[in-house]
DNA sequence: TTAGTTTATGAAACGCGTTTCATGTCAACG
DNA sequence: CGTTGACATGAAACGCGTTTCATAAACTAA
């Protein structure tokens, strides 16, 4: 394959204008640019993207850590960044985890090894020190609540949303409210957890540790929650489900085993996916092109660190 | 930073060394291993990956085409391709086309500029000579059938599967069958065309233009079809619906409209998606896991050009 | 002891485009 | 007429790791 130098020797000029014609800058002359460009087609010459890279430093590659890409949630956070990746003429790595902390931790190092300019983390897994050590290599956007000095994020109020469903709840009469969530120990279920707590406290509720069903993400753990339910002495009313996969299982379980929604159960859940529509899923609304976008704008931007807080709304359906 | 020049004055051995250690190749005596690891830990240094991919031309880097990611049959596919990626030390490159032939170009390039080590095209917008004269610069891996000499396939047999979905409502019956697919001009729409028409002509059935539903490909799209169904005066009995997500809403669409599945209408789906277990849709179960294996084997074995085909297993459940 | 390996090490070439700097020309401005 | 700025062009340095080739010492089998 020929090289830009074999593309100046064959137009007569030097590199450096064949550069500069390869890259549209100014100051050449419409001669030898026309001569660059007819050797450039007559060898069938292309740059060699790598050399463009170590020459450069960048390399318009962003990566998107995510734990699975094929949970209705983390795709849309995916189609969002991709989106926008799309229309800045960036290229998305994608770094799928299963929540392992080696394979984040090779997304940082490629984010080190200026393989990629900037880094997306939908959800983390590594300490939060790990992680900032990495943000003078390049860039980080992180999908979590923080005001870091170092790292970018966008993320939902995740405290406020959950109180905003609680209260939802508690405003239509329940007092015995649970809630589904995807991991325990997981930076946003904290976050609602805290909201929980206070919730009860103020409301004058007691805790129920039974009320919380952890590992609920894929649409099949639907269906352990309604087992759960179904063992249940005195199960909750109430609940809410940060999944419109799940909800909308156990939605389907429900109906099957006569158990009235929103009678016997009343339930919010999250994402506000097309299914829970057609579903008619009360549920909150999660901005992913607008997060998407942030995500991906944080990573690219250059210097500043920003913070996003997003709100979620509530759309009424009938599982309220 | 420090690069492999400075290790090797610091290390006081030659730049071939510091490469030799760094790369665990044998032939370097312990004292000047030594010595390059502590001046590696010393400078904090780590390889420019750029240096390395145009020095190796390789950049464990392959490409995936899908249109959308956002969508459970590409998320799905994405997913096994991703993990047979990490097994295998590659990083997975997302282009997002929206069936856009300059997004598909693109990735095209990238191989040909050699910033991606293969690429794997899971649904094809460009012609097909478009995509096989990029062959000669990397391998491509299509999710299609095909027999090219240059590029390596994996498919399902669309028009085999499709006839054994046809056939089985024929035993249960029915004898106005219709069918909804994605996209009526995509490679897969065509094989199973040919294969509806065989069909109703081995069966002496009339074609109906009316029972083709076209455009059928995301959840909410079910109702489209509901709504046509409903306008009908002839309305078919059965449907082949080449995807879960848009039977699924069809069914609960029919369930509040009063029409009985499956006595007023028969369904067969495809993908087998957990929620069709919930939903008890009678699918064509898509073996996501190994078709993505094989494309993305298929997308970084060298030279040689293969061709798989996989068979596709009905799962009877409730909807006929 | 000789011939043939195996181990060890480094110089130099290679992969290739970008960018800075120096130099030169020509037209416009005062 | 001299200065200034816009336009044009190329040499050379820069980014950096890998790999081939040559060389030499150490060891082994005959």
């Amino acid at each position: 394959m020929a090289n830009i130098h074999d593309i100046a020797k064959m137009a007569d000029v030097s590199v450096t204008t064949v550069s500069r014609v390869l890259n549209h800058h100014p100051y050449v002359s419409d001669a030898k640019r026309e001569a660059v460009w007819k050797a450039v087609k007559e060898s069938n010459y292309y740059k060699n993207i790598n050399a463009v890279n170590l020459s450069t430093g960048k390399t318009y590659l962003i990566g998107v850590v995510l734990p699975y890409s094929d949970h209705p949630y983390f795709s849309k956070l995916l189609h969002a960044i991709s989106n926008q990746a799309l229309a800045n003429q960036y290229k998305l790595v994608l770094f799928q985890t299963n929540y392992q902390k080696e394979k984040e931790l090779e997304a940082l190092e490629m984010l080190k090894q200026k393989q990629i300019d900037g880094l997306v983390i939908c959800s983390r897994a590594n300490e939060w020190n790990t992680v900032e050590k990495y943000a003078i290599y390049g860039r980080i956007a992180l999908l979590e609540n923080s005001s870091s000095k170092f790292i970018s994020t966008t993320s939902i109020n995740h405290f406020d949303t959950f109180l905003k469903a609680l209260e939802f709840l508690y405003q239509h009469n329940h007092r015995k409210i649970g809630y589904c969530i995807n991991r325990k120990t997981g930076v946003s279920s904290q976050e609602r957890e805290a909201a929980y707590i206070g919730f009860l406290k103020q409301k004058d509720l007691t805790f129920h540790s039974d009320y919380v069903f952890d590992q609920c993400l894929h649409y099949q753990d639907g269906e352990k929650v309604y087992q759960q339910l179904l063992e249940m002495k005195d199960p909750p009313t109430a609940l809410v489900i940060t999944s419109d996969q799940v909800a909308a299982c156990l939605v389907t379980c429900c109906q099957r085993g006569g158990i009235d929604i929103p009678n016997d159960l009343a339930l919010i859940s999250y994402d506000n996916h097309p299914m829970a529509k057609y579903m008619e899923l009360t549920t909150m609304e999660i901005p992913f092109d607008v997060i998407g976008k942030k995500l991906f704008e944080q990573a690219i931007e250059p210097d500043s660190v920003t913070h996003h807080q997003l709100e979620v709304r509530l759309i009424k359906r009938n599982t309220v």
